[in-house]
DNA sequence: CTAGTTGCAAAATATTTGCGATATG
DNA sequence: CATATCGCAAATATTTTGCAACTAG
């Protein structure tokens, strides 16, 4: 059966006639570590932390492929730039908190079941969806928040 | 009772202690024709199609006033940069299609109360969502799509 | 009047690209 | 080896900010 995500990506690429550079090894390991939603400085100083040899632009270029050959998501959590996560097998959310920003992933067989429902409805073939909850965590709600 | 969003956008304005201008009534009359969508690039070149007056640095200060204030929402329908819609009353959701870029809104009942159990689960109170819905239109399936 | 707001231009961020050097397959 | 990819630096694109002038209330 398929692997990691992370071995999957390297499939993908292999397939598609693309290297298999130490770089991009390299971003898929540090996405892979961090468990998504890192925007793309960040992955570029934890990338660099472990090989200086890599640039921001080769950042850029193979989040931009990986985006491209989907195994990679680009993610809109908060109102700044995009963040990226690996794609895993199963599709999932996102709870934020607007206090704390603390993002906690969920999945829901009645939310996918209810997506393709919708679709039908309107005729679209639903590839992937992007679902983010915003409101308050338990903390914030509990503490005094804001 | 409440009268157009763009009203509405005026009374918090005036509420708030936020003054007037003709640039805001501009930009909320430019977001309120175009019926959402826009990026602040765009909401910029038509309001200055009206008055051109008016400055980018207003535009972008006045959509982050706006939405700090509520009245008109964020969104990030493509991987782009950021749109910004007029908040209406009714909370609804997207679904785009990958090949035409056509935006549709939809609002589902069933989705708000799956939402709504979905984040009391997880002890979340919700405020609000994004729900984008990415695949195929009726169109683009039919034709040669891609 | 007087503080919130604007326009302008400059600064800060974010992202992309040209090109010669490098290294994968 | 041929060519995809990289690093670097420069170019774009996007968004924010300082400040003096302006104006809504």
């Amino acid at each position: 059966m398929a692997g990691s995500a992370e071995e999957d990506a390297l499939d993908v690429l292999r397939t598609q006639g693309r290297r298999i550079t130490a770089q991009r090894g390299l971003l898929l390991q540090v996405m892979r570590a961090s468990h998504g939603h890192l925007d793309a400085g960040e992955i570029y100083r934890r990338a660099r932390a472990r090989d200086p040899r890599i640039s921001l632009s080769t950042v850029y270029r193979n989040l931009n492929l990986l985006k491209d050959l989907g195994v990679i998501t680009e993610l809109h959590l908060d109102e700044e730039h995009h963040h990226y996560e690996l794609r895993e097998e199963a599709e999932h959310y996102h709870l934020i908190c607007s206090n704390c920003d603390r993002v906690v992933e969920f999945d829901s067989s009645s939310m996918g079941a209810l997506i393709e429902q919708i679709g039908a409805e309107h005729g679209f073939l639903i590839d992937h969806v992007h679902i983010d909850l915003v409101g308050l965590c338990q903390e914030c709600r509990a503490g005094s928040d804001m």
